[in-house]
RNA sequence: UGAGGAGGCCAGGUGGCCGCCGGUCCGCCGUAGCCAUGGCGAGAGCCAUGGCGAAGGCGGGCGGGAGGAAAGUCCGGGCUCCGCAGGGCAGGGUGCCGGGUAAUCCCCGGUGGGGGCGACCCCGAGGACAGUGCCACAGAAAACAUACCGCCCGCCGAAGCGGCGGCGCAAGCCGCUGCGAAGGCGGGUAAGGGUGAAAUGGUGAGGUAAGAGCUCACCGCGGGCCGGGCGACCGGCCUGGCACGGCAAACCCCACCCGGAGCAAGACCGAAUAGGAGGGCGACGGCCCCGCCGUUUUCCGGCGGGACCGGAAGGGCGGCCCGCCCGGGGCCCUCGGGUACAGGUCGCUGGAGGCGCGCGGUAACGCGCGUCCUAGAGAAAUGGCCGUCACGCGGCGGUUCGCCGCCGCGCACAGAACCCGGCUUACGGCCUCCUCGGACA
């Protein structure tokens, strides 16, 4: 890594990314929980300088356009609000219940307070709401 | 304008910002390696500097990125691996005819049947004299014969009505006799009633005691012949007076078809045909030869080797059986840990492909030419947010009754997972043609 990678703050690129089972199993087995009404957090943490989440959505999630609609808004979350995200842990969200109806701004309103309460937040990113996106030309 | 029938099309558009997947090109970094120069060394070679630079990492540019059903996984194929002498049985599937196709339970065109005023639609549509079985309830009777009500005939019966004769003034009585309700017995009948999903051909006429294919006409049915059609089948004539119900989506029979599993297929790479534990089964036999040993020889026994004959257990022929093959040394089964397995790479998307035109065919479809390249993930991309324009609904306001403005809400069903062809199911909207009816002119 000679060439510094310039991170973008906003992707969510395949490195950031829980990929194999194993993973995911370490991560719910050994981490620690938090539930809210539609979904349930497993952090743990490992030290360093990645930061690696996952997103688990099976069957009781709906059918497969509810499944994927929750997964990519949970994608955008993550994106959003990286702050709530650690370096040096590791993070899976699976969720539990189909969120009916949800948008952007009801995940974000779900999450990032209990996230806060939980481990503290950090660094003051964007709120829960309508954010007109940061880098207006 | 209402109700309905058939067919086709679309699956919101657009802008900004932030993302994801894979492709391609460029730049930077740069490991292995290669090259050049120099140094050291007897040499193999080593070291230094510079250049190129697989892989890989980072960044950027360009263009691509869900469906008509991607769904259910119900059929049919391709593809992959396993299996494959042959025969039989079992099992499964299909079931009017002809065609289409890689193939089908699909599609097209017919035939037959059924529904609708109609446009049109629907059909698991072989066989019920091969056999077995079933036909609930109701009904007299449900399959080989019969008869509940009813109808008709005869006899008995005898309330009643009548005739003749006798007696009597009369009422009436007596005798003989005719009809004869109810009821009983015997017989005829299957027209009618009633039951049922279904009732022993239907309608009409003759006929009769009443009736009946008893007779006749037409229809239906069976048989035969002739004609048409590739065929399912259709038409005509003759004939039989009719015997023989339904269910095969009950078993079944007949004809035809069918090996098994599936991309978590399968291949390669990684300590890599590494290798652990437990359990089960076993049988070898005959005969001959050679060597050694017990014991010096024969016999006998043991061990080792060899030739021939037979062949058990077991295994294979992926349901079973016959049969066949393997099977002289182990065979079979089960389980488990490891960095270890839903690790990586391939399979993986260009194909029975889409579109257009022409030709053949009623059509499904086929042939030819031209043209296009159009998702390839793997905890699984194809998105998120904001604006705007369409579209629909509701409300408010305005209106020149054509609409216009503002606000709010809605915008379906649904997400590729090896690939195709179908079927089925879910679902928002638009268009065209047709049928029946209404209104106006």
């Amino acid at each position: 890594m000679i060439v510094p990678p310039g991170e973008r703050p906003q992707g969510f690129p395949a490195n950031e990314r829980l990929r194999t089972d194993r993973e995911f199993r370490d991560v719910v087995r050994k981490g620690e929980r938090l539930h809210t009404a539609h979904y349930t957090v497993y952090r743990d943490s490992l030290g360093g300088e990645k930061r690696q989440v996952g997103i688990s959505a099976g069957k009781r999630a709906g059918g497969a356009v509810a499944r994927n609609r929750a997964k990519r808004l949970l994608r955008e979350f993550y994106r959003l609000h990286k702050g709530a995200f650690p370096k040096g842990t590791r993070t899976a969200i699976v969720v539990r219940k189909p969120p009916e109806g949800a948008v952007l701004s009801s995940v974000c309103a779900e999450l990032l307070p209990a996230l806060r309460r939980r481990w503290g937040g950090s660094e003051g990113n964007a709120p829960c709401g309508p954010d007109i996106s940061s880098s207006a030309s």
